[in-house]
DNA sequence: TATTGTTATACTCTATAACTATA
DNA sequence: TATAGTTATAGAGTATAACAATA
């Protein structure tokens, strides 16, 4: 790892750390995380609301609960989430006919919007960040963490 | 993704995130993150806290500032962090002689203790998650995590 | 003037428990 | 009785700005 400081640029050994892939993944993840504020800055939009937008694109109806679970979000931390999606009129919330205890949702012509906008930027940002892979090694990235996910619980 | 509903279980469709290597980051990271969490439950060691005891190990002497840098950890959230080491006995913390606004850390015996016993738990942990890789597999998965790494900033 | 560590603060994400209304 | 959504709350990670001591 080569750190500044002030004058001028050292390694640093990171120890046992090194050979930890979930050490690897916390850091690979931060730096997408932050490009991801980057390319959305000023939309207001985060990590997890994209999600949601993704996931209720993809499931025209789908229940607030069920996206949740698709996406690891619990119960509890979903209701202030949707608030601020419909609030933002990017997603509808209606009760759901065939369980009125459940709310469906859909996403509205301005999600709709949003998420496209949002996706190109992404994926643009994306680009360069996976720059320095190949096309063979980000498939091979993304099944590698796709079997880790299956891990689950 | 395969959601629980109930009484059966259900495919739902993840829309663009899907493809997007950030999501996958993301999950796959949290996965590791809870399950570290299982495996040094009790010992009150986190994530943040075993990166620094490995950093400051590696480099006995560090200043507080450098080993944060090396983590990606802000100095002001460094403070709080080095106290909780501290207070556990894990490390120690002396003003460094050549730089007197600095501190010089070091790993205590304790702490050496501390970070073995968590590298060996978190190692064993480690394999189960990637059990599904081949050691082919894994090499390759830490190597392009890194190569990601390196576009920070 | 720049840097080290500090304090204060705020926002986001996540986790749990108890509640309501429907099923 | 179980489930969907809600409320309240708390812990943890991260980010910024302003300050004291030292360089």
């Amino acid at each position: 790892m080569d750190v500044e400081t002030g004058d001028r640029e050292i390694r640093i050994a990171l120890g046992v750390l090194e050979e930890l892939a979930g050490y690897h993944l916390r850091r690979a993840s931060t730096v997408f995380g932050n490009d991801f504020s980057r390319a959305m800055g000023g939309t207001g939009i985060r990590q997890v609301l994209f999600g949601i937008l993704s996931v209720v694109a993809a499931n025209p109806g789908i229940n607030q609960g069920t996206a949740g679970r698709a996406l690891g979000i619990q119960r509890a931390n979903m209701v202030s989430l949707i608030n601020e999606l419909v609030d933002a009129g990017l997603i509808d919330r209606r009760t759901a006919e065939e369980d009125r205890r459940a709310f469906a949702l859909t996403i509205t012509p301005a999600g709709s919007d949003a998420l496209a906008a949002g996706s190109k930027r992404i994926r643009k940002h994306e680009q360069r960040l996976l720059s320095d892979l190949s096309a063979e090694e980000r498939r091979m990235l993304i099944d590698l963490l796709q079997r880790i996910e299956a891990k689950e619980d």
